[in-house]
DNA sequence: TTAAAATTAGTAATCATTACTAATAAGATA
DNA sequence: TATCTTATTAGTAATGATTACTAATTTTAA
């Protein structure tokens, strides 16, 4: 009984997912919306919003929530961590070692489950440091 | 020629102060209004949140954000790290030793400069685990 | 007691995000 | 190729949390 969802093929879809692909800086909806203007003069902020919410769904993008107010799209869903520079706002990727043993940590003095954990640290970033 | 802001005592940011204390299940805005508002029934909605500002600004509460859209307001502004539980959307505190050492494996392959984290953890809380 | 300034209640504005709807486009089938 | 069903869209309206505004009220120092 279940009504798996047929997805039709829209170039304002693919449009995004080209946008957004090898991008390292986990743009906001907004963002994505009016670059994709450029090329696609009429596409809706509803419609990157909507296709956003979908590709989430379908695993190839991650929204993340950092704190200044807006939803930010990362295509790298693989767990890994933000960091948010307190001069610019932005957002970056973090490389470091598997930290998963924090859960372990964290699990010692708590009566319930922990499944997983969420990170970002704050600082300045390289390009800000610079002045 | 820095103007200080001179504070006066009002009841209702007592009322807040103290509804808050010793309170561990960092309520929002909206929760702490409705529930001031048996006492004081006229207190309006935005006299929490100006108030709640000026006490985060004093050092007095820490705002946290935790991604369901809501800010929740916490008294204990000493680092500390949260639980999120899936189930319950409840946000508590977690007991557990100091990790500020992952500061230092995130800035080993960054160019920038880390001055703290923030962490969350989530999973199903002890009441929900009952269920 | 008075007067200046902070605070309030109530309401309006903002801003990101979501929901709605008629028109359009995809794509399966005949 | 023509047709038909349904997903998708553009455009707009609605939502919900938070912030801003303003005239009236409180606080508090002189």
């Amino acid at each position: 009984m279940t009504s798996e969802k047929i997805i039709k093929y829209s170039r304002q879809r693919e449009a995004i997912v080209n946008f957004l692909k090898d991008r390292k800086d986990h743009p906001t909806a907004d963002f994505i919306y009016r670059n994709i203007r450029e090329e696609y003069p009429n596409i809706s902020l509803g419609t990157v919003y909507r296709n956003l919410g979908l590709l989430e769904e379908l695993g190839m993008v991650m929204k993340i929530s950092c704190n200044d107010g807006n939803d930010h799209y990362d295509p790298n869903v693989f767990p890994h961590y933000h960091f948010i520079c307190r001069e610019c706002g932005g957002v970056s990727d973090i490389e470091m070692d598997n930290i998963d043993f924090i859960n372990t940590l964290a699990e010692k003095n708590f009566g319930g489950k922990i499944y997983g954990h969420n990170a970002y640290f704050y600082g300045v970033c390289e390009d800000c440091c610079k002045n």
